[in-house]
DNA sequence: TATGAATGAGTATTCATTCAT
DNA sequence: GATGAATGAATACTCATTCAT
């Protein structure tokens, strides 16, 4: 479609992959802008010059400045989701529990700053329709898949009789996360809560009482 | 309303009662607006407007806009957790913290729509570091507060043999406030979380197993 | 409503007098600075500056720029046909419709010139229904005005013989109006046209052909 | 269309008349956006899509935005001018006057929907000299034209007896193309004036009373 | 020549805060 | 104390024009 320079063999690929990359280092500017300055504070001028392109170039992108926040709000969330599920290696579904929501509690200082500056699109979103549409249903989406997973492993398991089954996996899955969730949205205004410690010590009593099997109870209760 | 009758010797009192009834007005005229369009979206003519004072006068009791603010979520928070706490009827600690939870979770659709609200005041801490220490330290307080209500209801309870004491008193009450916390939150994106019985399933395996004394769920284990 | 200094006796009148000197001067500061940059230049600080005001005080008295423009050109619009119909003095119908065209006519460099900026107004209002329809309506009336004037002064003068009955007074003069409006039009890109010798001639030829009675025209006619 | 087939030899008349071609598609396309979106509405984005062009072909052409739209307003008065004056049959000096008063009348409302988007232009030749002396010495041209078509046109009827000779050819010239103007411009605010029927009522008792040889009418008024 | 991505100057409007009355 | 008119700083977005390919 654009035309080439004679002789140069041109398949599109280069020019989609710079266009690409320049997207990316944009949506990277703007997280840069908004952790620096906060959400609302993150002016269109900043994030031109950090992403060193102008203003202009902005909008080829992204039709309005909320398109834009919300955009590199959405591309965070999916990355962290992506290479936590990634990180948790191989072993019984027990062994990669316990490895998933290890890797949550240590990522809880980092989750819960980047919090800080996530909240802050509330503010944004309230008044603008579509934006809430586009980040609220990415969010959904994300949790969705975190909650899958873990009511997945949860269920093997359970399959296996390596975890008690007289609780039902999803009900589970989504407790673990909400109380992962409130202890991050907690710390945001008493950051002494973003320590991994006391996550871990929450998590480790629900767990313990939840999903060991029966047997490996009983011998204490009928002592 | 504010006038006094002719004649009447003003000991200073009443003038006090006047002003303290004119500032509380404010406040609540701040709350009204900001449920009404949002926290960003709040101007002070509208709050002046709805109290039914001149704007100036807006600034005798609070030197900032965002001191206004803070101050009608502040008075929020405190108004809920004490009206909260004073529902708790009589009865066993059993009784007294089922009943709390209950009441928690029958709040679930108010406090989520109320949290729409308070999350966009984020936008406004993040850059205003007064107005950051002036919520965040209430917020603690409030949170302390109901934190140490619950984890005493444990105690208690554990104390006279109706709870199981294995489990730290503290480290249930934070738990079980950040399950709760985590599902408001969760709520204000995914509307269908607003729902309590999903709350109240997930409150209740994890209290059964946590709290129920080993001898009341030993019988059915041997059997 | 507003409070007074105690012991000052106000009706309110000056304050409205105030007020409305005010309103004047920015309507006046609109029109200077459209003479000197055109419609389309004219900016919001540039007005305010002229009017001396700040440019919260403009949008005080205006909700918007096209509101303030608008308003400016009506206002000048109305003046001149107030003007101009006050000027015109006593004696027979005859007399006064000499005296309103030799009026009008020596008008024409000066209408000619506010046209030229009057002109630039229908890039604004053929963006803007309500800019459109203000200006359209106002337009409206006031040549409502002036071909209702002109009509009844030569009913007058048929009805008392002074001119001949044999057009429709109605229809007469709109064409004198038109006539009028045609040579304004054609000015602005021809500026010898804002000669009003030239409309001098073209209205007498006219007017002595149309409006003499018959019988003043008989005597060459049958000779 | 541009493109040459294969193995044809190119002696730059094609090429010249293939250019000449793509400038008409612009003028044709710019014109086609005014009347869609207004003449300050008109980005030069569509007015390349329209065309089939790229931006920067559009450049290629016409050095500023400004160029090409008074080009193409200019292309418009000219064509208009020419395809009239081309509409006038045969016919004796009267008939052919008044087949063009007639053309020119039918043809009211669609110059007046043109003159809402010409008038536009206004706003664009006020702050840019070049612009301005271009399409004035246009329209100077084509109304000069007009103006001694029309001229002619009653010296004719005058020299062979058809009109009376005591009005100058001039002055009624100009005077039936103010009229119409007038009533143009007056249609632009005031859409019932957009009506052929009054505009021809307006030229015809004019017309009639003005150019009848005295001898046709003396009879009627010796009765 | 043609293309279209990149550029960046230019401006209306809002609303917290002040202060004369 | 109360009022509310006046103030002016602060910022998103458009679109004509350029120029590397």
């Amino acid at each position: 479609m654009a035309s080439q320079p004679p002789g140069v063999l041109d398949d599109g690929s280069s020019a989609r992959a710079s266009r690409e990359a320049k997207r990316s280092r944009i949506l990277e500017a703007a997280r840069t802008v908004c952790a620096r300055v906060g959400f609302e504070g993150a002016r269109m001028d900043e994030i031109a010059a950090e992403a060193r392109v102008s203003k202009g170039t902005l909008y080829n992108f992204f039709d309005r400045k909320e398109a834009l926040l919300i955009a590199g709000l959405v591309a965070q969330y999916q990355q962290g989701t992506e290479e936590l599920q990634d990180q948790v290696g191989e072993g019984t579904p027990g062994e990669r529990l316990a490895q998933y929501l290890e890797l949550l509690t240590e990522l809880l200082p980092t989750i819960s700053a980047e919090m800080m500056v996530n909240l802050q699109a509330w503010g944004l979103v309230a008044v603008d329709e579509v934006a809430r549409e586009q980040l609220f249903s990415a969010l959904r989406v994300q949790y969705q898949a975190q909650s899958e997973f873990l009511a997945k492993l949860i269920r093997q398991g359970q399959e296996c009789g390596e975890f008690a089954d007289e609780v039902e996996a999803g009900v589970l899955a989504e407790a673990l996360l909400s109380l992962f969730d409130g202890q991050v949205y907690r710390s945001t205004f008493a950051p002494e809560r973003a320590n991994p410690d006391t996550l871990r010590e929450q998590l480790q009593a629900l767990l313990e009482l939840k999903l060991l099997p029966r047997q490996s109870r009983a011998p204490s209760e009928v002592s």
